[in-house]
RNA sequence: CGCGGAGUGGAGCAGUCCGGUAGCUCGUCGGGCUCAUAACCCGAAGGUCGUAGGUUCAAAUCCUGCCUCCGCAACCA
């Protein structure tokens, strides 16, 4: 009863596409974490989830041709299993639409409302009645339309906003007084910079474009918008507002929500402002991890390099990628992705060092001993070194765990793991077995190995749970053995231990025959997937509304602070000048273009750019990231029209 | 002057807050061992710590300028 709690959360993603990597890396190193806490005693609740609601998954299953909910049941069945193949432990899962959560919601909201901590306002703008669209003033060009050029009206569209701006010497004085709340440091220092001294303004929390959402239930024409939606969801999975759960009061205020450095901002300045709001307690700490990129690049869709985890561990089995993921990246920094540095750790780290070490042990508990150890041994002040090490390992552990540093964590404890093989070494147990009289002595050494694996076994459970199984029925060790308290102990095994041998725990890997493989399967599963759909069909009616004319460059020049737009000033012979804005600057210089004949797209709707009207667009053609913009023989004349 | 991060032996990183023998992993080369997953153990080579100044008895570390790369934001119709 009297356990102490431990609450720790991931973001609940948005499934309007399947999770990748990242996703992966932050639910796994959440979840080492709480198994680590769990193992220490702690009462652990470890809540992971999805926010489900919003504009694009509207659109997005409206493409798709079902409603909302069937997108999202679809893509979330998904995401469970990726969980579930990556062995996460998560206590809940919350999904934005569950019944419980949109009650508890519309409750927060009208408390927020009655409270006056949420106001009506409004967005004051322009309406385009034809585009039936709504623009703010500084969304406009020259006073008209951006996207069709026409004259607006005076409009407002009310909507919600909560009063962030209220909260904002709070929130500093917050940061000041609690210094950690908010990890790295250096993300504070991009939060205060960017979004706290320039002034918080209060934040627009309802919107009426869109309905798949929860409903305002005193205003049904408003959904509530993502922050409130969301960032609620660590408290509505408690039960708080809703009688699902009844443990918002074991369980609040959260350890530390764990979130991807994008979303710090949302973590650090509206969730803790809201808390406010609501009299709640803060959570304790805020950890914004970094970002895998691939290769170098950052992972994108577009890209076509996002590494699809299930691939991995369908090669190389889940441990192994849990282990890649929380050894080789710094939590907090941004780490880069790449397949060799995969397979080189686990051939280095997991075969030779692990794998082969409780290998060669057992193997020499067989071999040597029938696979029984005899009770009678006999210690040698050479023991020490690698028995003190094991003694302290657990404490250093601990220490790095609690900094959320998984990495120095797991090199504390391969640090032993290397220490036991040049114990082997340094005891030369064949050696030893030559000689009958020797045997207490041999039966030491190998004890001694047993307890070292079974130490740095039990602490590489939070991140290799099947693994440290494994090894713990080889070692002949039973699940007590494994225990936060014995991790610190030695003499734990019984002296006559029997081991039970089995297979390697992490076979080798061929690196280059691997990596060819690989490639093969297309740089990893990412091409493969990257499907482009055959190009639809258009009719030749369709075809024949692009107005592509033939312009002449007049004058071209670089847009001030853009990296890739070029400004023309084209002739397109209607004896107009036509400004055209176009993304190109990297790799044509603005000089080089002018008297050059191009071909434009002129009866797209105008498109402000940098501030700046763009009328068209110019043709290019590209490819591998080469880019041409296509250019005909000087003597066509500006005007003529391609057909 | 939009915000931020990074430049350290062939590769990837630590060290920078709190100046004082430049450390780790992989790779390379040489040696040892044979219990083990051609694994393990020992040793060696290899660095003007991006660059130019400054502070100091002393700078990878503190200060200033510059160069290069990367991310975010706004643009890539």
């Amino acid at each position: 009863m009297g356990r102490k709690s431990f609450y720790i959360t991931t973001p609940i993603y948005y499934p309007s596409d399947k999770l990748h990597i990242g996703h992966t890396y932050c639910t796994v190193a959440t979840d080492a974490m709480a198994r680590y806490k769990r193992m220490q005693g702690y009462d652990v609740m470890f809540l992971t989830g999805t926010d489900e609601h919003g504009q694009k998954i509207q659109q997005k299953a409206e493409a798709a041709g079902v409603t909302p909910q069937q997108y999202v049941d679809h893509i979330v069945d998904g995401i469970k299993d990726l969980w579930k193949l990556m062995n996460i432990s998560n206590d809940r899962f919350i999904r934005t639409t569950d019944d419980y959560h949109v009650e508890s919601i519309k409750k927060i909201f009208r408390k927020l409302y009655e409270q006056g901590d949420i106001y009506k306002g409004s967005y004051k703008g322009k309406y385009c009645t034809p585009c039936e669209s709504f623009w703010t003033e500084s969304q406009l060009v020259d006073g008209k339309c951006p996207d069709c050029g026409r004259e607006v009206v005076d409009a407002e569209e009310e909507a919600y906003f909560f009063r962030l701006s209220k909260y904002a010497d709070r929130l500093v004085a917050y940061y000041e007084a609690h210094p950690n709340f908010l990890e790295p440091p250096s993300r504070l220092n991009e939060m205060v910079n960017n979004f706290i001294k320039p002034g918080l303004e209060d934040l627009c929390v309802s919107r009426t474009s869109f309905d798949w959402g929860v409903q305002v239930d005193f205003d049904p024409k408003h959904v509530v918008y993502v922050w409130i939606d969301a960032l609620s969801n660590y408290i509505t999975a408690l039960g708080y507002g809703n009688e699902k759960y009844h443990d918002f009061q074991k369980y609040w205020p959260a350890q530390v929500h764990f979130v991807g450095k994008e979303i710090v901002r949302f973590h650090s300045i509206i969730w803790p402002a809201m808390l406010m709001a609501l009299d709640l307690p803060l959570p304790g700490q805020v950890y914004g991890h970094g970002w895998l990129k691939f290769d170098g690049d950052k992972m994108s869709k577009s890209k076509g390099n996002v590494v699809d985890p299930v691939v991995l561990v369908d090669r190389y089995g889940v441990d192994a990628l849990r282990y890649f993921l929380l050894r080789e990246f710094p939590f907090g920094a941004d780490g880069n992705f790449t397949n060799e540095a995969l397979i080189s750790r686990i051939n280095a780290d997991l075969a030779n060092d692990l794998g082969n070490l409780l290998s060669r042990t057992v193997a020499m508990v067989g071999k040597y001993f029938g696979g029984r150890l005899p009770a009678e041994q006999k210690a040698d002040p050479m023991d020490n070194a690698l028995l003190t090490m094991a003694k302290q390992l657990r404490g250093k552990y601990e220490e790095q765990m609690e900094k959320y540093a998984f990495q120095n964590a797991l090199i504390e404890v391969f640090k032993v793991i290397s220490r036991a093989n040049k114990y082997i070494d340094e005891t030369a147990p064949w050696v030893l077995a030559k000689d009958e009289t020797n045997r207490p002595r041999l039966a030491a050494v190998l004890y001694n190995l047993l307890e070292c694996l079974r130490i740095t076994a039990s602490l590489l459970v939070p991140f290799m749970p099947d693994t440290a199984e494994k090894a713990m029925v080889q070692i002949g060790a039973c699940k007590d053995d494994f225990s936060w308290e014995k991790a610190a102990q030695l003499g734990v095994l019984p002296k006559d231990v029997a081991v039970q041998k089995g297979d390697a725990l992490f076979p080798r890997i061929d690196m280059e025959k691997e990596l060819a493989q690989l490639a093969k399967t297309g740089e990893g599963p990412a091409k493969a997937e990257k499907e482009v759909p055959a190009a639809e069909p258009i009719t030749i009616d369709e075809f024949s509304k692009v107005e592509m004319t033939v312009c002449k460059v007049l004058a071209c020049e670089n847009v001030p602070k853009s990296e890739k737009l070029l400004k023309f000033q084209l002739d397109d012979g209607s004896g107009q000048t036509r400004q055209i804005l176009s993304g190109i600057a990297k790799y044509y210089k603005p000089e080089e273009l002018v008297g050059k004949t191009v071909v434009a797209c002129t009866n797209l709707p105008p498109r402000k750019m940098m501030g700046q009207m763009s009328n068209g667009m110019l043709l290019s053609a590209e490819k591998d990231g080469q880019l041409n913009l296509v250019m005909l023989n000087d003597q066509v004349p500006a005007g003529a029209k391609l057909c």
